[in-house]
DNA sequence: ACACAATGGATGACGTGTCAACTTCCCGAT
DNA sequence: ATCGGGAAGTTGACACGTCATCCATTGTGT
């Protein structure tokens, strides 16, 4: 049905060039947050997300859900940032299972901390670099390829139906 | 300069999905790989690389300048996959410090077992749900990343699409 | 010929991410 | 009330990627 002859070789070196700029960016903004902050990546996006949220404190699942981890990738990670002193584990009253995460004063500082430079480093590499059209095409483009990922509310029936 | 309220909230969701995108994305050609062909993307981008190299090898120099990565990088997924008997090291004659990276007829099967599927799959998350316009533009987007991150690193992947 | 920098590569330590297995707890059906 | 399935998290094993460091070899200037 779909036989490599079908996508032309100029269409390849776009799916190649953004192979390697999604790699790149990655990797820029891992080393200027390194370098200014002394965070990386994974600790930036959960103690943003923390710092964004009612009570600077968010329940293992929901801090999962809003990024889009999973939960051995979140508990993991949380682990580390605790040795580091940059949020703290209470129990959940609610829910016996439950975690809340919640960020530290050093947590706060640090994620206050990279604020400026990060964005900056976004700007620089993202917004400074596109037009309003082009940002509006790259809208759509993800929106396409999510959908194709992952098509809403058919997770389960595709799983068994596979 | 750079202040955070330079930058629309509407454009901070484009950037923020977009890097969903790219680890949804990710994510699902890593697990198509796996299940149609028991490949990491690592591995099948030296497999991949190796098998369109003059007589399916390559010197880990010129296999990591390839596919842009670094020299210890390559050295641990050689490692990695010399185990698992996909590739093998061989002494180079010219040079004593350099080492032959060549397939094995076991990664050579590998590679071509996986093509198929790869690629169909490449086709069904990224080209089938974009439009001519929005590749064009993509291509643009990628470009002006690239040059933003790394001047040189673009001048060489123009070459090499020339 | 010789001292010295540069190159090619290996290695160990560490942080990251995934998968599978496990525990504990919640909740709905009976 | 209780039983069984599903949800929340943890854990261990393993692959991946980076950094710093190390070693052998090669190339260069004098």
């Amino acid at each position: 049905m779909s036989e490599v002859s079908e996508v032309p070789q100029a269409d390849w070196e776009v799916w190649k060039n953004f192979m390697v700029m999604r790699r790149q960016l990655e990797r820029a903004l891992e080393r200027q947050l390194q370098s200014d902050a002394s965070l990386s990546m994974p600790e930036h996006e959960i103690l943003l997300t923390l710092f964004r949220s009612k009570d600077k404190q968010l329940r293992a699942r929901d801090l999962g859900e809003t990024i889009a981890w999973e939960k051995s990738r979140v508990s993991h990670q949380v682990s580390r940032m605790e040795q580091r002193g940059l949020v703290k584990r209470v129990e959940c009253g609610d829910d016996a299972r439950g975690v809340w995460v919640t960020l530290t004063p050093e947590g706060s500082r640090a994620v206050l901390g990279a604020m400026r430079d990060h964005t900056r480093t976004i700007r620089k590499y993202f917004f400074d670099v596109l037009s309003a059209d082009e940002l509006a095409t790259l809208k759509r483009i993800t929106g396409n390829v999510l959908d194709a990922i992952d098509p809403p509310a058919c997770d389960e029936l595709d799983e068994k139906s596979a």
